[in-house]
RNA sequence: GCACCAGUAGCUCAGCUGGAUAGAGCAACGGACUACGAAUCCGUAGGUCGGGGGUUCGAAUCCCUCCUGGUGCACCA
């Protein structure tokens, strides 16, 4: 907000001088106005005198001090201007902006921080979408956190958020997961069994078994049909999912079952439309999908010898709709592995004649668990690997949420479960949210002391001068546009790094002002500062989803 | 071989999409509580931003190339 203001101005003193002839008007919307990184450089600087002297050859400090003049008569903000370096010119402004700054938070409390860029936008996160064939493991983790996460922000952003899981329960992984189970059913009765080759192993299919005997006994050991299996492993398999998912406060608006596109004739229809526009042909007995047209290296197999589709189909299918339905952006968070589907997809949907712009893919790298300084080992085949079931247990939802959130998208992330499950002194964790605990601390306190606590209007906020409470100031006036660009670019790593030093910046500050002195009138100022930061933790862990306790 | 991601302090990572003298947390070392909560703070030390070219006033950031690690490149999902 004081950034626009002040861009305004800038603006305005650019316009003039173009005006009056003494600049080309070639520069207009091509400098930029940002905060400088290091003290002493002003609140905020301009590249103007830079990009016009780049344009026309000219002296970046003979512009800038052409700059200077004309931004030298806006008094009202402006406390002084220098021209640094190359060619900046770095804006001082008042302290009286930034004091000013507490009153739009106490006036939007719950609400500060919120924004409405996204009014009115559609806009549906697809996200975790594990088959229903196992457990959660930590990979999986990672990806409902940080979907959940996107999703928290673009709700907080205004946009329509709509939190959907693709369930994948038809095709060929049913099968097996079934044949598995039934295996399993019978080597618990003490019948001969086979246990398929590429089945799954995990001790959770024997609890599926074990449950199947305490219904039917041994009534279906001569079954030829594999689906009371598949129907009771899925069942049990999908309970425990989503009893994971609820643990870790995930909510999804729809489970969207693949097996609806089958029921619904819209996996047939694609073909159908697909091969209308030319785009599909037969060869050595499967169906192909003429990807080449779409800048792929080959073509694709949609529907293979044996008539089963292949995954990229129902995946055509199943993107369309999310089309009809009308979204007006569609986030996909995926592992990595699944990037060469990617590609495909949206191949379909623009052969179809969607527009694939709409479609925001978000690729997650993989997470390794670090304990005792060593990579743990994991395995899906051998069914070694560790549930987020088991990883809360460890850590606690507020700790995994953190950890899963530190690190941007693309990054591989290192879960060190040593420092996860510490109390204490390093985990980043409690770091912010003692932050917040300690603040809630301070207010009860000038409670009991009788430090009466007055509205904002009434608050002398001229008494905030220190360079720590300027600070802290400009922070919080900066943690809306923070929460729209995290949002918008769909990076909640963003958050957290901007709460850890936040929190960094209180600590620091209540370690060197006392917030309750004999001065009653500081001491109104200070309460008032703390408890706009209050509300800043709060509304900024909420926003992503982690508690902000009053004491810990 | 091809595609995508990563390579920044001893370790784990930021770096606001091209700005000024590259930052933080751990780890190391030295300090600060008869208390507004020490789950904290202050200080010291630590760098050829993987290498090499290029683009320009200016590059960790953009382009090319090479090296290393991860993930994919199925008629598995």
């Amino acid at each position: 907000m004081i950034r626009q203001r002040v861009k305004n101005i800038i603006d305005a003193c650019v316009e003039q001088g173009i005006s009056e002839g003494i600049w080309s008007e070639a520069v207009a919307g091509k400098y930029t106005i940002e905060v400088p990184k290091r003290e002493g450089q002003g609140d905020f600087s301009t590249n103007m005198a830079l990009v016009l002297a780049g344009i026309h050859k000219g002296n970046p400090r003979q512009i800038a001090t052409q700059l200077v003049s004309l931004l030298e008569k806006e008094t009202e903000y402006i406390e002084h201007l220098e021209i640094a370096g190359p060619g900046f010119v770095n804006i001082f402004l008042k302290p009286m902006v930034w004091q000013h700054a507490l009153f739009s938070v106490f006036e939007q409390r719950g609400k500060f921080g919120l924004s409405s860029v996204g009014t009115n936008r559609k806009v549906m996160v697809e996200f975790v979408s594990a088959n229903p064939t196992g457990p959660l493991s930590v990979g999986h983790g990672r990806q409902a956190i940080l979907g959940d996460a996107i999703a928290r922000l673009l709700t907080a952003t205004g946009h329509d958020v709509f939190r959907e899981y693709y369930f994948n329960d038809a095709g060929r992984q049913m099968r097996v997961l079934g044949e598995s189970t039934r295996a399993r059913y019978l080597e618990l009765l003490g019948l001969p069994s086979q246990f398929p080759e590429d089945g799954y192993q995990g001790d959770y299919i024997q609890d599926v078994a074990r449950e199947m005997i305490t219904e039917h006994g041994d009534a279906l050991k001569d079954h030829a049909d594999v689906a009371p299996f598949t129907v009771k492993a899925k069942e049990l398999i999908f309970k425990n999912i989503s009893g994971t998912l609820g643990r870790m406060g995930i909510i999804f608006d729809n489970y969207y079952n693949e097996h609806t596109l089958y029921e619904k004739g819209l996996v047939d229809a694609v073909v159908a439309d697909l091969r209308s526009k030319d785009l599909v042909y037969e060869k050595e007995g499967a169906t192909w999908f003429k990807t080449t047209a779409f800048g792929q290296e080959q073509d694709r197999v949609i529907i293979k010898s044996t008539g089963e589709p292949t995954y990229r189909l129902p995946d055509i299918a199943y993107h369309r709709e999310k089309f009809r339905r009308n979204f007006d952006w569609l986030i996909n968070v995926f592992g990595s592995d699944h990037i060469a589907t990617v590609p495909d997809v949206l191949a379909g949907v623009r052969a179809l004649g969607y527009d694939d712009s709409k479609v925001t893919v978000v690729l997650h790298q993989f997470v390794t668990l670090l304990r005792d300084g060593k990579q743990v080992k994991m395995s899906t085949r051998k069914a070694t690997f560790i549930t987020v079931d088991e990883l809360l247990d460890e850590v606690g939802v507020d700790v995994a949420r953190f950890f899963f959130m530190m690190r941007k998208a693309d990054s591989q992330l290192e879960f060190d479960l040593d420092l996860a499950t510490k109390e204490s002194q390093e985990n980043p964790v409690y770091y912010v949210q003692y932050a917040h605990a300690r603040i809630c601390s301070i207010l009860r306190q000038a409670e009991d002391k009788g430090v009466q606590k007055r509205p904002i209007i009434e608050i002398d906020t001229t008494l905030l001068v220190a360079p720590e409470e300027l600070q802290l100031l400009k922070s919080m006036n900066s943690f809306p546009a923070m929460i729209e660009e995290a949002a918008l670019g769909l990076a909640p790593h963003r958050v957290i790094f901007f709460l850890m030093e936040l929190a960094g910046q209180f600590h620091s500050y209540y370690n060197k002002h006392k917030v309750i002195t004999e001065n009653i009138a500081l001491s109104q100022s200070r309460l008032c500062l703390i408890e706009a930061l209050q509300i800043v933790f709060h509304n900024g862990l909420h926003i992503v989803g982690l508690t902000a306790p009053q004491e810990m």
